[in-house]
DNA sequence: TTTGCACCGTAAAACAATTTTAGTACAAAT
DNA sequence: ATTTGTACTAAAATTGTTTTACGGTGCAAA
């Protein structure tokens, strides 16, 4: 077995296990061995727990910024429709990436610190790739630019944010998601010249 | 001592102690002895202790429902106006609210559940005047009506209740609230025509 | 209406005993 | 180079038990 397919059945495992039971509940020595690997090899992987867990958040932020990649990048769809489609996707992706949800609640009683760095790596490329849909609207004369772009890219960032935590913590994802149309209508026409 | 006297300086005696140090770590011996009455008043006032604290975080409700419903009711202001200003004195007040943060923070690893008929009440009271002061954009034909008044108060109140947390909890309050005036002018212009 | 005090039952704090678990060391195998 | 297995340690989590603190009551007196 390859290096790599070592590695990656590691991960899997340890993706599939933090997010049934958590991060405290999951030891290193379960994970070795549904992985069918030595203790050892995880070590020789992965420098501690958190370092594997790390990881796997890492994974799940990269397929999240894979696929709005996809949105931002897509050259039929004008600014008002990305950043509709850019909504609502990151609200779907986030609301079932389980480890995810899980640093969002340790905020509140205890501190992932070993997470910071990948959180605002995430926020700066929001906070980029928002900018270029917003620079996108504003060339194409779909939006009226009346604040500094990356102001505007903070403000929305600021509001997805904030609806991380009912959506996913307390659950209103259901509720509001049949909202979310017309709050993205109201945010688009915001903008709009 | 009037009854309304002594039943009032134990409300602002039981405010000043729960906020300082959160509904748990103050017990009513404590706010007995500072407010120099008896723990039979206490008792004579107040049916328990969650009743006690019931009635503080009614108080900072109401307070903060007054000082909205001046912002509604004022004839002075256009629909526009009247929604920056209740959005920019909703999140000030609630920000030096102490003791709605503890139920904010409560939600995460407890419930206060004593406390759930106090915020529907808030909620359907901002349901409505966030209703009012669209309906009056509409009829002044600063707002354009594309979807249900009910469904847009709700979205309000989703944005504004999203931030909450990020904002008193994780104090980003100082931070974004420069945001808050560009974030504003974009929902209002969402609205109107 | 207010006080002061003794009292009860329970829930939380404190403590100690026990078990888990992250992480290491290392010899052996591939 | 990569992986295994075992044995180990120090720290953390868990469990069970005891003690303390606190919410709440009852009541006589003012």
């Amino acid at each position: 077995m390859s290096i790599d397919r070592t590695k990656e059945s590691i991960l899997s495992v340890a993706d599939k296990l933090f997010s049934r039971f958590g991060f405290h509940k999951t030891s290193m020595d379960e994970i070795a061995k549904i992985a069918r690997k030595a203790k050892g090899s995880l070590y020789y992987h992965f420098a501690s727990k958190e370092d594997l867990f790390r990881e796997v958040i890492a994974r799940e932020m990269n397929n999240l910024k894979n696929q709005l990649a996809v949105i931002v990048n897509n050259t039929d769809l004008n600014a008002s429709e990305k950043l509709k489609s850019y909504f609502i996707k990151r609200m779907a992706i986030l609301n079932s990436a389980a480890n995810y949800h899980e640093t969002l609640k340790a905020d509140f009683f205890e501190r992932f610190n070993f997470i910071d760095d990948l959180r605002t790596e995430l926020d700066e490329w929001e906070k980029e790739n928002l900018g270029r849909v917003i620079l996108q609207g504003v060339n194409s004369g779909e939006f009226l630019l009346n604040t500094d772009i990356d102001v505007l890219s903070e403000i929305a960032i600021m509001i997805l944010k904030g609806l991380e935590i009912p959506f996913f913590l307390q659950d209103k994802y259901e509720k509001f998601s049949l909202h979310f149309e017309g709050l993205i209508k109201i945010l688009s026409k915001g903008l709009s010249k």
